[in-house]
DNA sequence: GAGCAAAACGGACCACAGTCCACTTCTATT
DNA sequence: AATAGAAGTGGACTGTGGTCCGTTTTGCTC
């Protein structure tokens, strides 16, 4: 019996055994590699050679380093969404649309400066970083419209989402010093002046 | 004669003769490099070469890669800034605090989508982009202040500045496919929700 | 001008991301 | 079970950013 017949993913050409395996030795690999060394210290060379498989191999499974980070932050990042899809509220479903928005802002800063090292990381690969990106801003639209807010709805979505990436929290908790509580109490701040119109 | 004595340049060490003649050899093999070949076309190799000098010569001028090119940007930084400072309004003094933020936010989106390329290239260098943004943020927070915003001035501004960043711009009208028009039109709205409060 | 210390120089050298292709391993088909 | 060809593999190779250090240039002092 051959189980990849009971689920017949539709789209994406099927996986070679092998090619599964090392995926996934890989991916085991480098999240030790990860612990070890953080995400700077894990080269392509270190990780073909500590999963016992050919540096060609990793580029073939994952494209580019970006790509393998990418893969890295998949896990956290699904969880995430089914978090916003189906979990408790205020973050999931069932509460007011504004409370869900400012649970949003704050649980997203949070993720981004737990991940922030992995998502610099994983910066330039393609689809896996957009699709997190598209979730979120498809997210902050919905919330928008909800709320009822007039305006180019996409435009104040990109505007709430921008002052959470990761570029711009590192500026601020680095360099100019603030810590988390405050940018999440700006971000609330922003938020509701931009819903309120 | 020596004519440095007549510029007493109190702070930076002054930089020796040679050195001198080097740094602008360079960057205007830099800037013909970039015309021919774009951002992404200029290695450090070829520069060097192509202004008759070593590697670590670069190197030693420039720090790195990113270094040299917010060296590049300097040009156009510093014009820019005069704008601000002394210009005629709305973007320079004169206008009411609203006209020059508005103009503000629309200059800047316009030089950072011309500049992208360089501005990517940039990015890690110590010092100079870091002054380019202070600039920004402190005149944001000012007109902030002007309009009497209440507050956390530094994150409202943080906060106005983040949509304008060139990786956010590059999506919208890359990825997205709105033009510049559009972007400057929903930042304006964000503009005015952001100081109506 | 001679001497000297500091600054600058240059190119060999290193580490790392990413490519290439001859070879091996899978799996669908018969 | 045999087979063919598609998919996967590995490691030598390339290009580029960045470092290092023995040599050269500069400009100050006497």
């Amino acid at each position: 019996m051959d189980e990849r017949c009971l689920l017949p993913v539709l789209g994406q050409p099927t996986e070679r055994r092998d090619a599964a395996r090392n995926r996934q030795v890989l991916l085991e690999a480098a999240h030790e590699l990860v612990g070890r060394c953080g995400v700077d210290g894990v080269t392509m060379d270190a990780l073909a050679h500590r999963a016992g498989v050919g540096k060609g191999t990793v580029f073939r499974r994952f494209g580019s380093r970006a790509g393998l980070m990418a893969a890295l932050l998949n896990h956290s990042e699904t969880d995430w969404q089914a978090q916003v899809i189906s979990g408790p509220p205020p973050l999931g479903p069932g509460a007011p649309p504004m409370e869900r928005l400012l649970a949003f802002g704050r649980s997203r800063l949070e993720t981004n400066l737990t991940h922030a090292d992995l998502i610099e990381a994983a910066d330039g690969a393609v689809g896996r970083p957009y699709a997190a990106y598209s979730f979120a801003a498809t997210h902050v639209r919905h919330l928008l419209g909800e709320l009822g807010v007039r305006g180019d709805i996409a435009l104040l979505a990109t505007a709430l989402l921008a002052p959470l990436e990761v570029v711009i929290l590192r500026h601020q908790t680095t360099i100019e010093g603030m810590d988390a509580e405050r940018v999440a109490a700006g971000w609330a701040d922003l938020a509701r002046r931009v819903v309120a119109g």
